[in-house]
DNA sequence: CTCTAACGTTTACAGATGTAATCAATGCAT
DNA sequence: ATGCATTGATTACATCTGTAAACGTTAGAG
């Protein structure tokens, strides 16, 4: 339940991840963290924390002569919002119809498969 | 199997679903059809039109004064790459960590679960 | 106390996107 | 034949994105 927080770029997002994995973090960290992944310069990653602090997607905390960055905006926000942005386009929002297409690819390992019979298992039984 | 096709904007995209639902359509056809979604003017819908021509995501073929519009990217593909691409970013590229998380936040229908306990009652008499 | 290194802030800039108006060609009605 | 309506092509323009350099401030080194 965040507020209505600006869209956050696919950019933005891997910066989001940083800090959603660990925090709080010092730009630094972020950018030790983030440049073994991307290829950006310390730069990029500052441009992005700031967009992300306009955003109000995080948070910075000073400490002594550096911020400290946490998130404001929960994982869990954001990815429901996102994956049900791409349900809704891609798959009339049902997400039955999300997985019929991965099955149809093949896209869908042993695992998932278990994972999943247990995640409706567990529904059922809830019930 | 589709060529590596530029990729399509959200707006695009619904010019594009629109030619997915039936082609091949004329300007207008889309432009009415569309409209009724959006709120876009005519001129918006042929700018898109003529975006997704130069990133060969449909076809165009002349009709008399008109066009015929096609799509070249199918529908499948698409969906191939933008579903993938959102399981990378936001599940690590699993099926079943996105399952999990919409059915924490109960977005699953019943529907949705028998769906999908006869694909995988499917999936795993076909093997 | 002064200079430098560390860190954050501002500015930059090209390309993509959303949105649309204007221009140009051309087939049809008169 | 001639002008108008139709339809596609070109141009426009603000915003967002990815990517980063330049600038300013300040805490610590000497």
């Amino acid at each position: 339940m965040t507020q209505p927080t600006k869209s956050i770029s696919i950019a933005e997002s891997k910066i989001m991840e940083t800090l959603w994995r660990a925090h709080p973090l010092t730009a630094d960290d972020i950018i030790k963290e983030v440049a073994s992944q991307q290829n950006w310069s310390a730069g990029t990653v500052k441009s992005l924390l700031n967009r992300l602090l306009s955003k109000d997607a995080i948070s910075a905390e000073r400490d002594g002569r550096r911020f400290l960055y946490s998130p404001l905006l929960a994982h869990d926000d954001y990815v429901n919002s996102e994956g049900q942005g791409l349900l809704d386009r891609l798959f009339e929002g049902r997400v039955s119809s999300l997985f019929a297409h991965f099955s149809k690819h093949e896209q869908l390992s042993a695992n998932d498969i278990n994972d999943i019979k247990k995640i409706i298992a567990e529904i059922e039984d809830d019930q």
